[in-house]
DNA sequence: GATGATCTATAGCCTATGCTATATTTAAAT
DNA sequence: ATTTAAATATAGCATAGGCTATAGATCATC
């Protein structure tokens, strides 16, 4: 491997991580609204375990991005950019998780690490995934 | 779930990602050594894929925790602490790689999404996917 | 409808991680 | 030995993502 592909590879994995928090917000606020009908930044704020100010900088970025909407004291929502992306993670989510299991890894601690896991798993590896759990 | 645990999970991967880097860089450090007999700032910001003052900040933060030495102008040296991490994620980063080409990823797209999965890989984790990959 | 509780926004602070520009030191070459 | 090239450090700036404290808006209740 030469210096730039590794370079390349660091890079790549920077950028996952850049995406990562993004994509957790947007598939909060997706299960949010699916439960309660609106997400509401002190529900947010709780359930990434942040203070809410924090919740409400990263829904700034989320709208600055145009995964959401939201007028001030007021519920938080997705846009069409932000729905897809939500259920795309909500689906990557579970593959992993269960691609966990299914090499031996307990459901509780494949559930925690998933979490993490997730966001630097690419849609090839997803899809060999989903091939090697259907027992391709 | 909770979302207390819900929280807690979240700030598990945070926390994980904190470490994320500092790993980056004291593997790279190590290999560096192995192949030149020191580590070098320009080389680790190449490889790194940063530019050098990127890195120069990087292994002071390495230093004042304790997994570098370095003295100004002169190369960069694990810590007897720097190098069992080092081997630990050298170990780890195999061993993840590993597991995905088993399970159906292509050789260069499991590098490619190790570099970011290793990081969030639990020593529970771990252990399931050298079970598996021993066939157990 | 006033009032108190709750929720949200804002201000201001911190660290980590990136950058460019530039000063300084070391190493190499004449 | 001086000069030049290369490497490193430092200064200064930006963004992301944390925090606390506090101001401002909304909601519920009397």
């Amino acid at each position: 491997m030469t210096e730039v592909e590794q370079a390349d590879r660091f890079a790549r994995a920077r950028e996952a991580q850049s995406v990562a928090l993004i994509e957790d917000y947007v598939e909060m606020i997706g299960d949010l609204i699916a439960e309660l009908g609106e997400a509401r930044v002190a529900d947010i704020a709780e359930r990434m375990g942040v203070a809410q100010p924090t919740a409400t900088k990263a829904i700034a970025r989320l709208k600055r991005d145009g995964f959401a909407t939201s007028r001030p004291y007021r519920g938080v929502f997705l846009t069409e950019e932000g729905a897809e992306l939500a259920e795309r993670v909500r689906a990557r989510h579970r593959t992993v998780v269960a691609l966990l299991v299914a090499v031996g890894v307990p459901e509780e601690i494949a559930e925690l690490d998933a979490e993490g896991i997730e966001h630097h798993v690419s849609e090839q590896s997803l899809k060999a995934f989903e091939d090697f759990l259907q027992g391709k």
